[in-house]
DNA sequence: AAAATGACTTTTT
DNA sequence: CAAAAAGCCATTT
């Protein structure tokens, strides 16, 4: 396999990824791993991150609806979290007493 | 080119 | 159940 042709790649995943993004309906999540399945590269988890981290929040992408694999919000690390969570929490999500939301019922899939 | 990094995840304490 | 360790992999130093 060519270097570009692994570029290229790289590129198709980050546009799958953002593409999915946009389709995750209102007050669904989808965690940086599965959605990392989704786009085409099981693994790459911490990837989706660094794209999503890209994106600078101030856009209008619904970054908000993903968490991590605990059902957690994970944007602590980098500002506040706060914004994320009253994001979710006005399109309905509700996060329990230890910060938890619950993804057995929340997690989304593209075709759920 | 080797080592560190990190919006992560899974397994093991 | 919470915390630590180990695993992971593209990107950045």
């Amino acid at each position: 396999m060519s270097v570009e042709h692994l570029k290229l790649e790289t590129m198709a995943f980050k546009s799958n990824v953002i593409a999915i993004l946009e389709i995750i309906p209102i007050g669904r999540v989808m965690t940086y791993g599965t959605l990392a399945v989704a786009a085409g590269k099981p693994g790459n988890a911490r990837q989706v991150g660094e794209l999503l981290r890209g994106l600078s929040i101030t856009t209008d992408h619904p970054w908000q609806r993903v968490i991590n694999a605990s059902g957690r919000i994970s944007t602590y690390k980098i500002g506040t979290g706060e914004l994320q969570r009253a994001l979710l929490e006005a399109e309905g999500v509700r996060f329990n007493a230890s910060g938890r939301c619950d993804l057995q019922r929340l997690r989304w899939f593209p075709n759920d």
